[in-house]
DNA sequence: GATGAATGAGCATTCATTCAT
DNA sequence: CATGAATGAATGCTCATTCAT
């Protein structure tokens, strides 16, 4: 450690290190989606990566840190397709019910990512607890609904309400799509993301057109 | 079994077999609500409800037939609750509304039951292949909105909309409302049920006032 | 017990106590033939004989005297069949072959009676102190054997051996006969006793045709 | 997996994990011969072995393979030592004479092991379904018999006989004199191999001097 | 005589983790 | 950097047996 260390804690990491940790990281995505988080040990985790079980103990600093890293790859890559797309948005009710749209679009592309998520959060629950780095994640996504509901809220653009219940609410909306989804295969994932979009714009808007 | 057996498939059960499957079942709900599933191991339950492991075995096929008693507990002590209130009500939208602020209501008063069906819920969670008694468990639920909704539609108080996601929406909103509840215990459930209630008012009702 | 003890150690018992007693051991004897040994629990047992598991601890000290119950059952049973058939024969050479093709016979019809003896020898057999029981069961067998080869030897019939390690033989030719059917239940039971009667006929007559 | 992997299905493995294997095997005999199968528990294994019981789960893949392997490994000792000296033999009736007499002598130099190998039979013994492994190895020895009886009959060493019938009983005669062994430690083993290949010659050869 | 409820030891197995090489 | 060998605790479950009713 000592030379290597950093003020944020992090160690300084080789290129061919984060590419290991890259390849494990996905093969823990792949594991859990396919098995289940409780059927995701470590063993299977390395056989898919086609590397021994130390290599993760190596590398990761125990099973949590791991799930952890692959929540975190999960998350940003939704980001990395919503941002963008909801950045065009003309006004704020726009770019709700794209954000929305482009969810649905990003899981219909990406089931296995959205099972391992689902995975992991269901496997590492423990109540009177939540783990510290499923608050963050989802606190991070609390945040940015709860920014552009606000927004639009100065702009005239949505009624008043308790933003941070909004947020909450449309995020469970877009979880239970995913779960039922989960169960029900065949379920028309688009055509659900568009009757989420239509209930958050009616619920949310200012009442208009008086 | 044999002449015990009936035609439902269910054994008849002596009064003393009841109450200790009650119990367990109890003993079950605490653990797991306390401890997480994966901590709520056959002899942590036994030792809550201070009784050999063995007896466990003796009253349950395993215990997945535990966690199963375990869940059609909470829910039919939820339905007790809520039903009678929503019965109530005057008309659909009435009852909607009702329906959720009764389930925060009963939330408030029985944390450990909602904490143990959450952790069972993502305790026993596979992904391809929901487990049969959750989607039996959730479909009754699904079914029960899907039926006031499409009430609510024929009789002109609701908008219309694709009953069954609408279903699985408001089921979401409340699971949602949970699960944050749960990340944050100080949290003011009543304040959010009213303005679950008021979102799902303002996303089905018809468009009235032209 | 006091006076209900008689001087052998046994109890005397009513009819009614005789006939659970038989009932008992045949349910045990059909569920060893057709779980094995090792699948035969006492509630396997008990629930073949439509009675409860109790009743068994009841009246048997326990489960190794049932099966010993069982051994000595089948073991009279094949007694009952084999040795008026071989009392019939005009001489010892005669008795020797009608005997093991008598054997044969009856375990082409019996063969439910075979498996469970099998499985029960297989089950309690713990090397360093083969059971009592089964010690006994066998040596009724040699002796049995034994006689009659001596008093063939003594006729002249047979030729000089060593009776004893004869008469192992000749039960081992049988079980073999008996396991060989087990593992290929369409082999010809019948053909297979006239060979080995022929084998031993020709391994233990008097060379007189010298 | 994958690259370890070889065209027969076997890992290869390195030289300290045959031993570790070998050591295990050998604890799994010593066990089973000294408890029984009944008694002999992977802990009881790992305890005589002087390791974890884990370790046992680690080099098989469960109490099964390592029995299988204690068989296989007491199967091929035996035959190390018998095939050379019967392959010494002038003509078939000396063949099998000595094969006889050099099993009895094996056994006297091996109770252990032959304990150990009748222990996994009994304690494997499920009617209706002779093991597969079982049936292969007697399958084997019943097929060297039969080749070796056949080859006599063809040369006129032997007279006309089922080969099968007799290989069968050849074996038998052999497992009845290790099971009366058992039972009685003191027998003399050598007199009683004597008797059984006496009475194996007579019983096979040519009606010569007619 | 009979029952069903309860016991508790014992089982095979799985797993995250550690560590010498 | 990587490995495979080893650990040992923990899990769900089975079962012969006991005992109050």
């Amino acid at each position: 450690m000592g030379s290597d260390s950093r003020s944020d804690g992090r160690r300084k990491r080789t290129f061919i290190e984060e590419a290991r940790r890259a390849q494990i990281v996905s093969a823990a995505i792949g594991t859990v989606a396919e098995a289940g988080y409780a059927g995701a040990s470590l063993s299977r985790i390395a056989q898919r990566a086609g590397i021994s079980k130390g290599v993760i103990s190596y590398h990761f600093s125990g099973k949590d840190e791991l799930m952890e890293r692959a929540v975190e790859q999960v998350y940003s890559d939704i980001a990395e397709f919503v941002l963008p797309r909801a950045a065009e948005a003309a006004d704020e009710r726009s770019s709700l019910r794209t954000h929305i749209l482009a969810v649905g679009e990003y899981m219909r592309g990406h089931r296995e990512q959205l099972l391992a998520l689902a995975g992991i959060f269901s496997g590492t629950q423990t109540p009177e607890g939540t783990p510290r780095y499923r608050i963050r994640a989802t606190e991070s996504i609390y945040q940015g609904y709860s920014e552009l509901l606000r927004a639009g809220q100065d702009r005239g653009v949505f009624r008043a309400f308790d933003t941070r219940v909004m947020a909450v609410s449309v995020q469970a909306l877009i979880d239970g799509m995913f779960q039922y989804w989960v169960a029900y295969p065949d379920h028309d994932l688009e055509a659900h993301a568009a009757e989420v979009a239509e209930l958050v714009d009616r619920a949310t808007r200012a009442d208009s057109p008086a």
